[in-house]
DNA sequence: TTGAAAGCGTTACCAT
DNA sequence: ATGGTAACGCTTTCAA
């Protein structure tokens, strides 16, 4: 800038005006500016100018992985949402493992985003985070709540969907239903599970430690589950998987070792393809997509910037006045009845 | 930084130092200096830190949507390099469009990413980014060519693969295939098509182009294919789909339209339960996360961070040295039969 | 309309 | 071992 101002034979807040377009410039000034700017090929430096301004025009995300199909639409959610305030967006994934997601989760605040989305890692904490939202750092929690930390937070209705989706295969005829769920140390995860309890409860059918199977997803892992619940004396006649990932390896597991005898299934999650299996999968359905554009929303409502977010469009659960205190918003999930949650048991199992 | 200086009773420098771990700092003051730090909060700005050390140890990353799986975990794997190089990650989608991949492209130069990873959006011309590359940010070029522009690549073998994957339906007796692409402006959707081509060329089939169908991914104009293609004097007997959201859209339109009448099916591009489908779709597998990570490996080793890229893993394809010139890597393919692939023609349909 | 100087928060260089 | 000063590339403030 300071090589364009002297090749311009002009002073460097000339130069400033021309390229941020503000007025005050005479026109043949203005021209002799830009064409020094074409001659010796420069180009702003954000960096530099939002240092000096003070903002970053930029907002991190922090999920647990960006290949998972359910937090890869999250992703699009928030970004489209910065791309419509000119907000840039730093993204990385924890991979489930706290001190990943904190390290993400604080080299984006020494870069200075202006704000931060988190998906919680697994017995991840969050205290490390006091000072930087002291520092006026914004931070909205996504699909699981911060841990050590009042904070805003976007989850689903995980307990509400998961008792309604066990429920309906109680109303199909079901007893003995096996809950595959994932570590439990997982908000989302111990969630569902207490969904998965209170159906039960509700109908009076007694809880059995035996059918509840807690563990981070792994294909093998999962297929030596079901061969013992399998081998149990009254084995499960239906199925509540607790994660997309985690039914697709169930999925998987029963179509290897028992095809053509599919047990009753409802899985947590929605995923694509869900309607061409044969039988088609019953899903208690998330929205990922409007969990991260509620998210993203709710950030730049932090932010100020209530302005970005178009009013007609905006999430009606974060529509209120936002007052000082963190908001919590719980999205609705629906139950998509295809195939596979309405199979009854097989005959003589009660 | 100030402030802790002057609260700690010590220079500017010293503060830096103890901030940076540098050596040269007498104990008892490096402890002065940190019980500043703790009482005032201070946290260390790294865009400022970054302005004047010249460098930002950041990258961009511009793909097509995120949401897709296939771009999703190209992004991990980008994600997965830059972490263990300390790079940060820019990302966003440019949803197909020209204007917003540039868009991306120059907010993340501006910002002074050190490099650049680009999927080109349909159309796009890449002239813009040459003042960029001239100015030292590194660019690879990921999934499509650049246009318009020398620079590094890394492909999928498109033409050879689908090649592969329309000879595997001719070698079972297939002489009516249709192709179902995407839009022909899309350089992986013309070279899949010329790979079709080239299978039937080779197996002496005449080209009849009422069995090209090359347009936008939408479920209801693919569905009208479709019924067109059924419609024919001669309808074909197998499909070849061009990529995994065309591939999911088929098989959606043939699963509402003649459900229990499978055509052969040979799809590019794998895609999750492609394997628990009825029946398994046999498709033209690329490696999404090895495209990924040799794309960002390559834009380390232009970034002379070769030491970055663990030699016992990093691809062999880009293990040779680095010239000057812009490199090209073209990852193989691999046709994995499922079921969907095998089928032979009616009878009856020569 | 224009520009000089100060400052954003840090590090580099050179003294002390 | 420690610190002052300049500089990174820009914007802000204020004066001309």
């Amino acid at each position: 800038m300071k090589d364009v101002a002297r090749a311009a034979g002009v002073g460097l807040k000339t130069v400033s005006r021309v390229v941020n377009g503000e007025p005050g410039v005479n026109e043949p000034t203005a021209r002799r500016v830009r064409s020094a700017i074409e001659q010796l090929g420069y180009r702003r430096n954000d960096s530099a100018r939002l240092l000096r301004s003070g903002q970053t025009a930029s907002i991190g995300l922090v999920i647990e992985d960006v290949a998972d199909p359910f937090y890869s639409v999250v992703t699009r959610a928030v970004e489209e949402v910065a791309a419509r305030n000119d907000l840039l967006v730093f993204t990385g994934s924890s991979d489930e493992r706290p001190e990943r997601e904190r390290r993400l989760g604080m080299a984006f605040c020494a870069r200075r985003v202006e704000g931060l989305i988190i998906v919680p890692a697994a017995g991840a904490r969050h205290e490390y985070l006091a000072p930087e939202l002291a520092a006026g750092v914004a931070a909205v929690f996504l699909d699981r709540p911060a841990v050590g930390l009042a904070a805003d937070t976007v989850l689903s209705a995980n307990r509400e969907g998961a008792r309604t989706g066990v429920a309906h295969l109680i109303a199909h005829g079901h007893r003995r239903i096996a809950c595959l769920g994932d570590v439990a140390e997982i908000h989302t995860a111990e969630q569902r599970r207490q969904g998965y309890r209170d159906a039960l409860a509700a109908a009076g059918i007694g809880h059995d430690p035996a059918l509840e199977v807690m563990q981070a997803p792994r294909i093998e892992a999962l297929a030596a589950a079901l061969r013992r619940l399998a081998a149990l004396p009254e084995p499960p006649t239906a199925l509540f998987t607790g994660n997309n990932v985690t039914t697709a390896h169930a999925l998987r597991a029963l179509a290897a070792d028992a095809p053509g005898h599919p047990l009753a299934l409802v899985g947590f999650d929605d995923f694509p393809f869900a309607d061409l299996l044969t039988p088609a999968v019953t899903v208690v359905a998330q929205d990922p997509a409007r969990l991260g554009r509620t998210a993203a929303e709710l950030l730049l409502r932090r932010l100020g910037r209530a302005d970005g977010v178009d009013p007609a469009q905006a999430d009606p659960l974060i529509a209120a006045e936002l007052g000082a205190d963190p908001v919590r918003v719980e999205l609705p999930t629906r139950l998509v009845p295809r195939g596979s949650g309405e199979i009854p048991p097989p005959p003589g199992t009660r």
